[in-house]
DNA sequence: TTTTTGTATTCAAGTTTTTGAATACAAAAA
DNA sequence: TTTTTGTATTCAAAAACTTGAATACAAAAA
């Protein structure tokens, strides 16, 4: 589980409201690799204030509930740095679109073939996305010190996912149309 | 969620008992696009019974609890066959390795060099594994049902994925390397 | 000026998933 | 012959995740 993990090597970089690691997992780097809602990042971060892996600096917020600044402590680190060292698993796939091939055969291949030309140009799009992020490491690729290569990587990672699936769309939709012509259906 | 599809699809082209259908998952083409553990299949059996998207016929074993052969009721197809027809969402990306790139500052690059490099060997194992499955339809190509397509196609999906990762990988490797040379760390 | 969007946090219920275990027999391997 | 592996199901607790909502103000857009 590496919510928990997630979060302390957001603060690692810099401190940051409950609502700003949200925000991460929403639309910036986190979004890459990780996912979680808002209600889970608040619940994670008072569970890593109560062990003592953050702390927080409360900001008066006028009228409203303080605006709560988190910084990853000591201890943290320590947390986090352990776990780095241990070896990490493989994500389980969980993949909807796959389950569409295993019973593809009870809707007619135009079905099909609607939701793979769907899928493609949604990460198409994602593609375009995730290579902007990219942009300040790519055109600095010689001179990135470790730390932001490694940044430069896991975006890397994603641009390469969602091309992969663009490209395995077209090479259904190339498949199932050759299939579909030469058994004249 | 799809872990009650992803059962009803495998029901859809043939009968299995619960540990049949947590086999499919664990090592067959069930594990190329989902998980799940043999609890939750049995579990979600049973819900299905009750829902009558499955109906089973009870083996008796000598002995020991009997055995049920599940298959889907008509009601099932049209649950799952309406599933099919929606569309389906990209599931969210969940990875450790990505989590390591954001807090790689905080341990040495030969940490984090030897964990991809592990990785990449794992990735090339399932890449073997997943092969092994497409064997036959690979070699039909030319001459598969549209049925059986589908099933070439989601296991094409599994071998683009650890395919791709082996060569992220390989990217990664190299530009730590490259980087490491150049600023002499 | 009203509405929408953005900032900011919290609560609560429900579902899904994980983890760990117990039971029981057959067949194959050591 | 004993142990391990494979077949086969079930229970239960805990952790994680989803869904839906309430509160409250500021700033920008309509």
């Amino acid at each position: 589980m590496a919510l928990k993990h997630t979060i302390l090597a957001f603060l690692s970089r810099q401190s940051l409201s409950g609502y700003e690691v949200a925000k991460e997992f929403a639309e910036g780097f986190g979004s890459c690799f990780w996912k979680a809602s808002q209600q889970q990042v608040y619940a994670e971060l008072a569970k890593l204030e109560q062990q003592g892996n953050v702390s927080y600096e409360a900001i008066p917020q006028s009228g409203r509930l303080d605006k709560k600044i988190y910084s990853i402590t000591d201890l943290g680190k320590k947390e986090l740095t352990e776990w780095l060292t241990k070896p990490s698993e493989p994500t389980a796939i969980r993949e909807d679109l796959g389950v569409m091939g295993l019973a593809g055969h009870l809707v007619t291949h135009q079905v099909i073939t609607r939701e793979v030309e769907r899928r493609r140009q949604l990460h198409a799009g994602m593609v375009v996305q995730v290579k902007m992020m990219d942009e300040y490491f790519a055109h600095n690729l010689e001179s990135l010190e470790l730390k932001d290569l490694y940044m430069h990587l896991i975006i890397r990672r994603a641009i390469r996912y969602q091309e992969d699936w663009v490209g395995w769309c077209d090479e259904v939709l190339e498949a199932i149309a050759q299939t579909v012509k030469a058994k004249k259906l």
